[in-house]
DNA sequence: ATCTATTGATAACA
DNA sequence: TTGTTATCAATAGAT
């Protein structure tokens, strides 16, 4: 609910977008996309691009349609920013923020800014670090490995496998025998019905 | 032009819309729609709730997919704002103006704390979601995944496997074929040097 | 960048 | 308004 909250402010209807995110799965142009991030960057780019179009001609016609005032802004994770404003962006800033009600800005905490730096700081190499072995897991940008660390990653990767094969394997298992319950279950129902069916017949015939 | 800089202030894509309005109309549905004000009131608010659910939806879906961090804020005439913020409308919008170049209007900059705060709490969940597939990736937590997140899994981790395999043999293979050719060099050193020798027998004995 | 097979969005209608 | 459907638009993957 919190983080509803943060997605939309004003408007109810972006809330739904929040639950499709976990209960519907993107399908477009030829292939099927999951709405997740997508993890090859050369296909995140050109799709970036592509949607990026994409939305600033929505936003552009809805505003003309509509006669609605309809501020875009969009920054790519490389830093670029994109925008589309029918009118100004500042304006419709300025009534939006009339609008939700003027939040008042708070206090600067000086003292807390340096330790805040190094926490940053911290988390980013945190990031970084768990990036790289991230991709190391899935064998990319393994060329910085020497022998040892191919090794050691090899070891950790088949164990990986290992589990990941199994688990699937018990769930499949599971499933199946969940299936071959049901079936028996639906045997018995037949055989029950039958039986039913033939002694239907038989007093039948007796009158 | 001077209509385009209104429209569009730092992505030029964007300017290419303001030529569409002249040149193509906009078919969608089962009618044709031109690309100007809807006249019919009606009709103008249940298109207007229609494209601003769907341009909503694809804000949403561009932030997901390519990380990309989004504000768009929507005004209808009648003075409802709607908005969508994949992180945080004041956030977004002081980076905008930060890429734009435009001055931080005072009351913002001073509400840095919340935009730290924002930034942390998106590194921590960032953290913990590679945290929790590198465990994944080494067979560990996976209890709550489902059969096609295992799926998907053991694809990535296999092949995650079958490069490092390669990697290593390759690395192997470079050195044992240097060995094979520091072996063949003392091999001929050796016989370089044994001619010297039996060279140097000769000698001897003719003497 | 350009081209299509597919899926998505939506105008009109109910 | 909420849903349905016929059509056109957007776009994912391939080139």
């Amino acid at each position: 609910m919190a983080g509803n909250d943060l997605i939309c402010n004003s408007s109810c209807l972006a809330c739904k977008l929040a639950k499709l995110a976990s209960t519907s799965s993107d399908k477009m142009g030829r292939g099927k996309v999951e709405l997740k991030r997508i993890e090859n960057a050369t296909n995140r780019q050109i799709t970036f691009s592509k949607r990026r179009y994409g939305i600033l001609k929505k936003a552009f016609e809805l505003s003309v349609l509509c006669e609605a005032e309809v501020v875009l802004l969009v920054l790519s994770s490389s830093g670029h920013s994109y925008n589309f404003a029918s009118h100004n962006v500042d304006r419709t800033i300025a009534r939006y923020r009339n609008d939700v009600g003027l939040p008042q800005p708070a206090n600067q905490l000086l003292n807390t800014t340096e330790f805040w730096r190094c926490e940053i700081e911290e988390m980013k190499r945190r990031i970084d670090s768990l990036e790289a072995s991230q991709k190391h897991f899935a064998g990319e940008d393994i060329t910085v490995l020497g022998l040892g660390e191919l090794k050691q990653l090899e070891r950790k990767v088949k164990t990986g496998v290992e589990r990941v094969r199994s688990k699937k394997r018990r769930i499949l298992s599971e499933h199946i025998s969940s299936l071959k319950q049901k079936h028996r279950a639906l045997q018995e129902e037949n055989t029950r019905l039958q039986i039913k069916l033939d002694e239907y017949g038989e007093a039948l015939r007796h009158n």
